[in-house]
DNA sequence: GTCTATACAAAGATAGAC
DNA sequence: GTCTATCTTTGTATAGAC
């Protein structure tokens, strides 16, 4: 009395995306080293070479999973840095405001990302799309404008807005450990930086370089 | 006609030791994941066996070759941070260039401290003693007399310099990957980023926040 | 204490039957 | 398409010589 197919807790659904639904959620959760091909065809409800008959390697299956996490979130980015209604100024804020709501939801997906990122950011960085983006969008037009004839990299401008957005949650959990920050005056220090970082970085823009 | 020790290139020291010094280059070179134990062995001229002899596990190994990396690195920004014959300029210009010079060195070393920072970070703050370095520091007191009355919070500022200091090099396989930048422009990008920092964070001392 | 040889288990990958 | 059986690599542990 047992059926051939579909013995887990994910049915009705082809066994290639019962695996890649059980390999989400494992890789998030526990990260790529420690998720075995073994817990996801476990969690899946197949057996282990069903994952390699699918996918053609571990390796392959987290690519696949990664870049459909990333891809919804830089769709959204790629309409707003798009947008020809709104300032450069608009678009700051609102690109400082996207990263920080993202991020405080999900704390661990960034570190998650960029440490296992370096296993293949050719895969992801071409499949995702992240190329037009950074290097063909109407922001970056306009702070090429802004700019003007003054000597600052646009480059080296739109890496600093990204880094005073990103790099404090990467480094909040050393932080906390080294300094007894709570969780809440963290995420008040964050919400005042939403402020701030448009303000800085304006400030920048007008400076010399 | 063999010698029972040190069949390795590196001689005349302790086992020990050459599995310490063979680890590191491999980590180094190669990573964590890409260096195999046995190869560990194969260049410190011995059996696979003495690396978990010696120490507990590739784990460990790889905790004790790093810890030794950071320590050494956070003790001379400890002199250089409580220097008082150096105002906060050159402050902030040598804690770039150090960071800097580190980092091009040793690019596992930042995967690594973020996965630690994941893992223990109490741990990893006390054993290195960050806490001294980041908030008892003489480039602390010089920030705060410098920013005065105004409304920049110190801990924000210090942020933004890790940040932009820090940051590129977790971007860099993205960046990579996304844009066809090369090893040598990356590397061009950073060494202008040595000056380039110093001169947005005095810029940003000098304006309102 | 040091070292060699070897065993063992876990995990990724593949071949071939059905 | 799916499964069983198997191979290979790799981290780890043990037994025993010197």
């Amino acid at each position: 009395m047992r059926t051939p197919k579909q013995s887990s807790a994910i049915a009705d659904v082809s066994t290639e995306t019962r695996i890649r639904t059980a390999a989400r959620q494992l890789f998030v959760q526990k990260g790529f080293t420690a998720t075995t091909t073994r817990d996801i065809a476990a969690a899946a409800g197949c057996n282990v070479a069903l994952v390699n008959y699918y996918y053609r390697s571990k390796q392959d299956l987290f690519a696949t999973v990664m870049i459909e996490h990333l891809r919804a979130f830089m769709m959204g980015m790629r309409d707003m840095v798009n947008d020809t209604s709104t300032s450069l100024e608009q678009k700051i804020t609102s690109f400082v405001d996207a990263y920080i709501t993202m991020l405080q939801a999900n704390p661990d997906l960034l570190i998650f990302i960029l440490s296992e990122i370096r296993r293949d950011p050719e895969a992801l960085a071409t499949q995702v799309g992240m190329k037009p983006i950074l290097f063909e969008s109407v922001l970056l037009q306009q702070l090429k404008r802004r700019i003007g004839r003054r000597r600052i990299d646009p480059m080296q401008y739109f890496m600093t807005l990204m880094a005073m957005t990103v790099f404090p949650f990467i480094a909040q959990p050393l932080l906390q450990a080294a300094s007894g920050v709570t969780d809440e005056s963290f995420h008040a220090m964050m919400e005042q930086r939403r402020a701030l970082i448009p303000l800085w970085m304006t400030t920048l823009l007008d400076a010399k370089g």
